[in-house]
DNA sequence: CCTACCGATCGGTAGG
DNA sequence: CCTACCGATCGGTAGG
């Protein structure tokens, strides 16, 4: 990454995160030195620590803001309605989502966990913990409502959860799809696995171009 | 990882290769020193250029031989029957059985792609797509036999193969499943992606304890 | 299989 | 913001 327009005043904290987390996604933490960031900056290594405390500060902020960020985003999806089928539904697309729009810093936290050290790995693994935790939450509810039907709730919120990252694999901007159809496609991949499946669709079993959009509940 | 009990005469050019995998595994390919993997073995570094050439070659030979590997397992998945769908179960069952029979070999294939030079890099990228591409044809027949109803196979395709990966992450050995359930259950989930749902249990649309194993095909 | 050692690179500090 | 520099560690070699 070359940053190459940046005059010296520019250079700030947030802009040191910016090409932080790039370098991290591409390269990963331990193959990315202080001077790669510097150099991408326009400056010396030794003055990033004008900016930042140390190396795994820098992974530390990244890891925790988009942690944060995605369970928000997760529980305002799970509160926008009282139907488990629609909660997983937002949920799925909130997931999808964060890959589409943040790729970077959810590819650090995919990859770099094993970067920290105590306490900061223990907690950020907790926060995953917890997110994850939603989805099966929410598929336990509905297969007891009885509108969900799986043998193992966690083994489905563990396929959701990972089918995620197969969007940003996808992914690519200006593509067929936008970020938001991708989450739709997703989202309804996710109600399958949980056994919900258009009713009217599933008796006449007729076939379904697959370029068509028969599919959509 | 330390190996306890080794005599000298005892370390070969395949013990360092399975000592490299777990460490780059564990810790990841820049993380891992040839000091580490030497120490793992009771040696001291420079004693391992008695049976590797580079710490390159070890991750080389790693990811030729754990993708050349799951691309065997999966033409002979694909071969074992001409019923579309049953490829498709068993096609996800090779699949999942890769990430829970070589945990390590399938993470380093996955997160040590960036590590690799040239030629290596592009050898393994031109392998993991044919090993895509696998997929995605069979979900594309499936469409125009009008036996799968997706909107985009290929969508598809990426949301069945990240989602094995899913099973590494949850699988403990002497867990409630085991290998095969586990891979069993995600061919299902996958089948279910694609639209191929179990017609009677859909019609009458029953509610199904989690626990039980009603949603077998 | 070992010890001794090479040049390169690392995160970070001193001092201005 | 910079130059100069620190001790530590890296992959790998020489020589036995």
């Amino acid at each position: 990454m070359r940053v190459e327009n940046h005059s010296r005043a520019h250079v700030t904290r947030e802009g040191v995160r910016k090409v932080a987390v790039t370098l991290f996604a591409e390269r990963g933490y331990r193959a990315t030195s202080m001077r790669d960031i510097a150099e991408a900056l326009g400056m010396r290594a030794p003055s990033l620590y004008n900016h930042v405390r140390s190396k795994e500060a820098l992974l530390v902020e990244i890891m925790y803001s988009a942690m944060d960020r995605a369970l928000a985003d997760l529980h305002a999806a799970i509160s926008s309605t009282d139907d488990v089928a629609e909660q997983l539904r937002h949920a799925t697309e909130s997931l999808v989502l964060q890959f589409l729009f943040y790729p970077r810093e959810v590819a650090v936290n995919n990859n770099e966990i094993r970067s920290l050290n105590e306490p900061h790995r223990s907690k950020i693994i907790a926060k995953r913990d917890e997110y994850g935790q939603g989805f099966r939450d929410l598929i336990e509810r509905g297969c007891s409502l009885g509108l969900f039907h799986v043998e193992s709730p966690r083994l489905a919120s563990y396929a959701i959860l990972e089918m995620g990252n197969g969007a940003k694999v996808w992914f690519r901007k200006g593509g067929l799809y936008s970020e938001v159809e991708v989450a739709r496609q997703y989202s309804e991949f996710a109600l399958r696995i949980v056994g919900v499946t258009d009713f009217a669709k599933c008796v006449q079993h007729a076939p379904i171009e697959a370029t068509g959009d028969g599919t959509r509940g």
